[in-house]
DNA sequence: GCAAGTACGTGCGCTAGCATACAGACAATC
DNA sequence: GATTGTCTGTATGCTAGCGCACGTACTTGC
């Protein structure tokens, strides 16, 4: 226990729980390297462990008839891998495929379970932060239906960008039209504008924010009702 | 108390409960009559009253861009409105519209909390209830990215024919466009083959399903989807 | 019985995104 | 340094769905 530093996680969800709750789930969390394109579920497959970005960031991506997908969630280290253990299944609706490389923690389900049950802060942190996701499903569920590529890819990279903490980060056009249930040249394209509008760069894979504001501009008002949601539920307090 | 019958109420989630909590719960609740288009809760307001369908069925809306909304959720005498009140947030993140008029049971929030509190067994149910609505939101997102109007107007009939427990439904091609995010005309053209496969007929709003075989080939693969989570998740047990 | 509203059908031009295919640039590896 | 794989750009033809507009039934209400 006392090895355990009492520095916060670099995981927004945690360091927003009472210290002492914090340390206690920390004790049962071991810190694990995610690499790029990894597979942390199969949808559909039992959860073996619970994730809590700190470094890096994961998508939840809902299987279409066999070979096509779409991206249905974003999570950095403002959220958890896993939430819906706190709903008594441990069953992944969703594929969970790591966006950006990097650190996170992570925890047994059975110990997650056993500090769940222990700690009311942590549920109800947890609780308001399935509100929010559910809210952010359903607005990525309208965007997909309505609004074209180009201010769709603009809100991901902003997205992506809140959560990857660098201006650059690695996701090539054929990921990106998976993720966003297009087809690559409708990507290419789409960043192409981008790019000619001085608002990214990109390189064999390697994408850098230029100007953020552009970029905000360049998106559907999806992005703001999201942070907005975010804001009001999980902000507050 | 003793006023309270003790039959069960035509609520599956109600009916899955032991006697004792089940009739606790029904000692609070009121029986209602909602109306054909009646707007219950608009998104982003306070929830006051929880309802549990009965012979009614309610369709939730995620609205865009001011003027456009799209269904991301369909609740009959299965289900419940108001489930976001289990994770501690009482404002609704979507409209609620009435689809079906009809018979539903509704309590108030507060007195809600405290059954909830006290019912373990509804605790477990409205979990797993949720966790349904959450993949069953995911489906319809991909579902309307990618599928063909007509497919998923078969999907949005099969789905509301389970829910309305007759084979004739009230439904205007104009009200189909807004559910399915569609323009009017969409839905005309869809509607019109699918009443020349004689899969259904329909006047002046009144839909009625004539072959849901047929019916059930002509829409996407979503539905089926749709229906194995619910019994993997709420059939079992 | 006439007016106004509601519900459905049709037509036309337009565009975003589709499927497919190919080519050039760069990277990694042996 | 040649081969193979990866990433991006470009082109062509196609279609589902869009916006808009108008026409036609049927229904309701004064």
């Amino acid at each position: 226990m006392s090895s355990i530093p009492a520095v916060p996680a670099a995981n927004r969800l945690l360091n927003a729980l009472p210290d002492s709750d914090r340390q206690q789930l920390l004790a049962h969390c071991e810190p694990v390297d995610l690499s790029f394109a990894e597979v942390i579920y199969l949808a559909g497959t039992r959860i073996p462990h619970v994730y809590f970005p700190t470094g890096s960031f994961i998508s939840l991506v809902t299987p279409v008839d066999d070979d096509t997908g779409l991206e249905v969630g974003l999570i950095g280290n403002e959220g958890i891998l896993g939430i819906t253990l706190i709903l008594g299944v441990d069953i992944a609706p969703f594929q969970a495929l790591v966006q950006g490389a990097g650190s996170a923690l992570r925890i047994s389900v059975p110990l997650f379970l056993q500090e769940l049950e222990r700690s009311r802060p942590l549920q109800l942190e947890l609780k308001r932060y399935l509100y929010v996701s559910m809210s952010q499903l359903a607005q990525t569920a309208a965007c997909n239906r309505f609004h074209l590529v180009e201010a769709r890819l603009a809100r991901w990279l902003l997205m992506t960008h809140d959560r990857a903490h660098a201006d650059t980060f690695h996701v090539t056009h054929i990921f990106l039209a998976y993720i966003l249930g297009v087809r690559r040249v409708g990507i290419t394209k789409a960043a192409l504008s981008l790019q000619e509008q001085k608002l990214i760069s990109y390189r064999r894979g390697d994408i850098t924010v230029l100007d953020r504001g552009g970029l905000e501009a360049a998106a559907c008002e999806c992005y703001r009702t999201e942070r907005e949601t975010y804001e009001r539920i999980l902000g507050a307090q």
